[in-house]
DNA sequence: CGAGTTTGACCAGCGC
DNA sequence: GCGCTGGTCAAACTCG
């Protein structure tokens, strides 16, 4: 089985240089295996359910939208995710419990923006996705002890915007969600990235990496 | 000194 | 209308 990295290899942190996880099992702490197309718009993915029965998936994927993102799974993600069935299972629970309730009243306004909302099991909130961010905002929300922060893309004319956040079931897991499209090559050094977050899903060979931010160290200390 | 972070204030949407 | 909540702004602050 090949290798699979979220972030860039070449754009690592040598001080962080500990953090680093490589993806070649599932059993990983950064493992990508759930993503979720809503409502035309909103991707999530989440990274640790993996037991769940074929029946039940049948069952909640009556929903033509969320059948559609089972078969983008499998398609997207090709071998890297080729029990992707089974981990969606659990996704579609996780959407009803998190997605539904927690897409936000500003979210709701923004037309056609995609967003992709990314379950990661990591000590280190913030993850390298090879893109700039600058952190714009923290704030404690309902329901979660855990405050959530806002950053925007660095990149002059980029509107993305990203969230973090710890799960607030489970805070070894973090929630980040992307909203918008970057408009820009990634600043790291290997452009293996494109302008779409979804991009990370088409690279079979790249590889991918979960790993502590370049920049921005402080930004681990809120 | 510039870039990035912190944090309180402010705004807008929603439910009652 | 009012209060709650999430998201954003911007001045002050920190750090290299």
């Amino acid at each position: 089985m090949e290798d699979y990295y979220f972030g860039n290899p070449n754009y690592s942190n040598p001080n962080c240089a500990h953090s680093f996880v490589t993806m070649a099992t599932p059993t990983s702490d950064f493992m990508l295996s759930d993503y979720l197309l809503l409502d035309d718009d909103v991707i999530m993915i989440d990274n640790h359910h993996q037991h769940q029965d074929q029946e039940s998936w049948s069952q909640s994927t009556e929903s033509s939208s969320l059948a559609a993102a089972s078969s983008n799974v499998n398609h997207e993600f090709g071998g890297a995710t080729t029990s992707s069935h089974n981990n969606n299972m659990q996704l579609l629970d996780f959407v009803d419990r998190k997605c539904k309730n927690n897409v936000s009243k500003r979210n709701k306004q923004v037309e056609a923006r995609q967003r992709v909302v990314f379950r990661t099991r990591s000590e280190l909130e913030v993850m390298d996705d090879g893109f700039k961010w600058r952190k714009y905002g923290k704030k404690s929300v309902k329901n979660s002890p855990n405050p959530r922060n806002y950053y925007k893309c660095s990149s002059v004319g980029c509107g993305v915007k990203k969230r973090v956040e710890r799960d607030a079931e489970d805070r070894s897991y973090v929630l980040t969600s992307y909203d918008g499209v970057h408009n820009h090559q990634s600043p790291s050094s290997n452009s293996y990235y494109t302008t779409s977050p979804f991009s990370i899903f088409h690279s079979n060979d790249i590889n991918w990496s979960l790993h502590a931010p370049a920049v921005n160290s402080s930004s681990s200390n809120s």
